[in-house]
DNA sequence: TTATCCGTATGACAAAAATCATACTACTGC
DNA sequence: GCAGTAGTATGATTTTTGTCATACGGATAA
């Protein structure tokens, strides 16, 4: 868990991505002042599941994973982040325990905000408080489709989705066809909600069909479009 | 939609326990004067998923369920809503349209607030800002728990796991023992994400083994413990 | 009253997906 | 280089769940 050379929020590039895009510089100026820049290697833990929040996560670089642990201890993937994101503040708001563990799935440079401080940010910059409403509705919304499209659609749909979402997400490679993102088949089928087995038999599947390429981790999209019809996805 | 007698917010039994509870009492003035208070009758829709927000609804009286249309226009149930319950915030936060449906389960007054005038109030009033995150926060943390629980119990846990959800919602009877809601079969079956005869054969499976009982729609709890335990429920 | 319809119930069957078993592969540490 | 281990792959089987068919009861309307 090294440091690394203090990004000043002001020059944050993420910034303007995240729910700190409109703050006020002078609040802005005091969470810099404040923070910690941090360097998680692949599979450090950010934070645990049922641990006490002592302040907000905003991701500078790097991917990151965020699950739930179910009733027999089974992973469930719950987020996925990316540079501009902020992690465990909901956390932070509500006063309960962090719902999900954050880990890193490959190296990130994090930047901490203790507690006090974002709270303090958030009463002195109404922008802020908007912004992080407009996030957390939102993320809401994400979530009812997410339930509604677990309920309701079958595994191969869903994993669809999820290659989509993924690409959505971390874009492509320089090539322009791999998911710029390398994940186990286990974390795919934690994503998707299903047997690792199945994910590993429905991305054959998909392979075979030329919907898709495998090359190890590494996933790359040969045919958009196919997918697109595979997830079945309205609008 | 007939109105009814206008209820001052500072009056109101359900204010505190929503997101009203710390409000300012000016904001909460101003906020009196410009809502509007309607009684829907069962089955009437407050708002249509998809549709533009104006406003804010705050249940007075009666159940709403909140529903999203899945991909084969299968209804799947994200939320009920009790008195002292905000609907349609997310929508006016965010900006985006209504991610769903809300429909009266039984004859309710509801309070519109204008969308200008909710967020003046939290602009104005930096309590109303944190209780409102707050709640976001939480329901995003049981949305999450939902999406686990969804993935990886089966469908008769999910079941038990709803019948004690309707009774932490809505309590009991004055019997201490009928859950204070009537849905049909079919609401129960997209609230748990399963097919309606899967619903309808599990319900009777629990009326067998004397674990509830059933009168019409009327669901009678007989051995709580039995229940969570069927429901597999940590914690 | 009776016809009709909707919600509920139940059986039979089919489909989907999980589990179990067993290889195979690729990496890690020695 | 080799052993050991974790991740990947695939087949066989079972379990779970959804679908289809049918029937029954209670409500509503002619």
């Amino acid at each position: 868990m090294k440091q690394f050379d203090h990004v000043h929020c002001e020059q944050c590039q993420q910034r303007h991505s995240s729910i700190f895009c409109n703050t006020d510089h002078e609040v802005l100026a005091d969470l810099s002042d404040s923070k910690s820049c941090t360097v998680y290697k692949k599979g450090d833990t950010l934070f645990h599941e049922g641990g006490h929040p002592f302040g907000v996560y905003c991701i500078n670089a790097g991917k990151i994973k965020l699950s739930v642990t179910g009733e027999e201890g089974k992973e469930q993937i719950v987020r996925l982040a990316k540079p501009g994101d902020v992690l465990g503040y909901r956390a932070v708001l509500s006063g309960e325990r962090y719902a999900a563990s954050a880990v890193a799935l490959e190296d990130s440079k994090v930047c901490f905000i203790p507690k006090e401080q974002f709270i303090k940010a958030l009463k002195g910059d109404g922008n802020l408080s908007l912004e992080t409403m407009k996030l957390l509705s939102h993320q809401l919304r994400e979530a009812d489709i997410k339930i509604t499209h677990l309920a309701q659609k079958p595994v191969r749909e869903r994993l669809a989705e999820c290659l989509l979402f993924l690409k959505e997400t971390y874009g492509f490679e320089q090539d322009g066809a791999c998911i710029a993102v390398q994940l186990s088949r286990e974390d795919i089928a934690n994503l998707v909600g299903t047997a690792t087995e199945t994910a590993i038999r429905l991305l054959s599947e998909l392979n075979r069909d030329g919907t898709i390429e495998l090359h190890g981790k590494k996933i790359k999209i040969l045919d958009l479009k196919a997918l697109t019809h595979i997830a079945n996805i309205t609008g």
